[in-house]
RNA sequence: GGAGAGAUGGCCGAGUAGGUCGAAGGCGCUCGCCUGCUAAGCGAGUAUACUGGGAAACCGGUAUCGAGGGUUCGAAUCCCUCUCUCUCCGCCA
């Protein structure tokens, strides 16, 4: 959630910067709604100044009958509290709900831009992979090899969800752990293992309601839903509390599968593993202090690219422009790795940078010093990385002329030694 | 699933025949005094949000005692609903 402060005072630079995202006049009708909102509570208030006051006289009259005057006449005027605060309720509802929806503004350093066509190359790494014979699409690798089993996956739930089998289920887990190691031994992060059910108020605290309910999985009675990211339960583990400034900043790494609905990518990507609805993903959250968010962002990506790097994946780094970023982001770098057998990168991680965006609507604060007021932190996350997408990644650039996959060096040791899935 | 207990400020913990209670007391913390250092001791201060005024320091108002609703001139205190925690029984990975 953007400032209400900030908006109110800075109406135009505010619009102008959401506009960059492409879309709609964002704050329209604010302006209305806020001093609605603030006649509304300042009429409210004063009447229950007096009510109060009031009151504490009829408590200091020790006879009542003395005091049926004034008691008649705040009878009257609690029900005109009573109406009035009801009006108020629906207007701050109101305003409540403009604010929930409304994006966080694009960061100075994130470029201007309409599309994905816009988003600009920061840095390579790795030279894409010239194979010698014709590279295979990792679905064809995996269902030769017995590895992936997409009918069977279809069988049981529907498209889009895969059974793994073997060596390949065995890749999956040994990516996992990989990718936890390094971050915990080697990057700083503290592991954590989150609920993969949240509850309303953890949706609204990252951002993914209440405008996007038709991407969650739900669950009725009891309302949940079905994480499509760490990135919530694991943001949210500090809603509402205040941290200690020496604390920061804290970093956590979470394995958890995500869940995602997909609509409105019907056509896309139908095969293989690329977009599924059920994923397992290895996810960084950091909660900085403010002026050390930008840096942290760096590090983050960089944290992530290393798993490619001792991979051996080449890759690329992307700055999403502000018509590509999400709805929470002020920054985003998106990592695309390269698929020999699509001739294309793809992302396999997004790296963002929240500002407070995610933390005032969450609650996450800290104080600069012991008398200063708490302020907002600043949160981050990464996908460190897609699992999914790095075993995709794995098959088609390790693939051999003969159909096998060679293991990367690193994993061999989390697949109780195997050089080669044949 | 059945029976019961409970949710108060950073923490602990008073407060229920409704009324100067944003809330005693203690701990912690901050500042000052004292002191060879530390400790102890003494004094003062120490919630959050919104809102009005002010350049600011700051001053005023409103709300908040798990959440929501009700009764009342007035509720932490009474009534209803919900959530969570704990104990016992049952069941279960």
């Amino acid at each position: 959630m953007l400032d209400m402060k900030f908006i109110r005072e800075n109406l135009e630079e505010a619009e102008r910067r959401l506009r960059t995202r492409g879309g709609e006049a964002y704050l329209e009708g604010f302006r209305h709604l806020d001093e609605k909102r603030r006649a509304l509570l300042r009429d409210s208030e004063s009447l229950k100044a007096m009510r109060n006051a009031a009151s504490e006289e009829i408590a200091r009259i020790k006879d009542k009958s003395q005091a049926q005057d004034k008691i008649l006449e705040m009878r009257e005027v609690s029900q005109k509290i009573k109406a009035m605060d009801e009006e108020l309720k629906l207007v701050d509802d109101e305003l409540q709900m403009f604010m929930l929806t409304v994006p966080n503004l694009p960061a100075a350093a994130t470029p201007v831009g309409a599309s994905e066509d816009d988003n600009v190359i920061v840095r390579s790494w790795g030279d894409p992979r010239q194979l010698s014979f014709s590279a295979k699409p990792h679905w064809e690798i995996g269902e030769s090899l017995g590895i992936l089993d997409f009918e069977r996956g279809a069988k049981l739930t529907g498209a889009r969800f895969t059974l793994y089998r073997g060596a390949g289920a065995r890749l999956e887990r040994a990516l996992i752990s990989f990718m936890l190691d390094l971050h915990t031994e080697q990057h700083g992060y503290q592991e954590v293992l989150p609920p993969f059910l949240v509850n309303r108020e953890s949706m609204i605290g990252t951002g993914q309601l209440p405008k996007f309910a038709d991407d969650l999985f739900t669950l009725r009675d009891p309302e949940f839903y079905l994480i499509p990211t760490a990135e919530v339960p694991v943001t949210n583990i500090h809603r509402g509390e205040i941290l200690r400034k020496s604390d920061l900043p804290i970093c956590y790494a979470a394995h958890t599968p995500c869940f995602r609905r997909e609509a409105g990518s019907y056509g896309k990507d139908t095969r293989g593993l690329i977009r599924q609805h059920q994923f397992n993903k290895v996810e960084l959250v950091k909660f900085t202090h403010p002026s050390e968010s930008d840096a942290e962002l760096e590090k983050l990506t960089a944290n992530a690219a290393k798993v490619l790097e001792l991979l051996e994946l080449p890759y690329r780094v992307m700055a999403l422009c502000s018509g590509d970023i999400g709805f929470s982001a002020a920054k985003t770098y998106d990592l695309e790795v390269w698929l020999p057998g699509q001739s294309c990168y793809r992302e396999i991680s997004s790296c963002s940078t929240f500002g407070d965006f995610q933390a005032r609507r969450a609650g996450i604060r800290f104080r600069e010093d012991e008398k200063s007021k708490p302020e907002f932190v600043h949160t981050l996350n990464g996908s460190g990385l897609a699992v999914g997408r790095t075993l995709v990644a794995i098959l088609e650039n390790y693939q051999q002329e003969d159909g096998s996959v060679l293991i990367p060096e690193v994993l061999r040791p989390y697949m109780g030694g195997l050089e080669r899935i044949a």
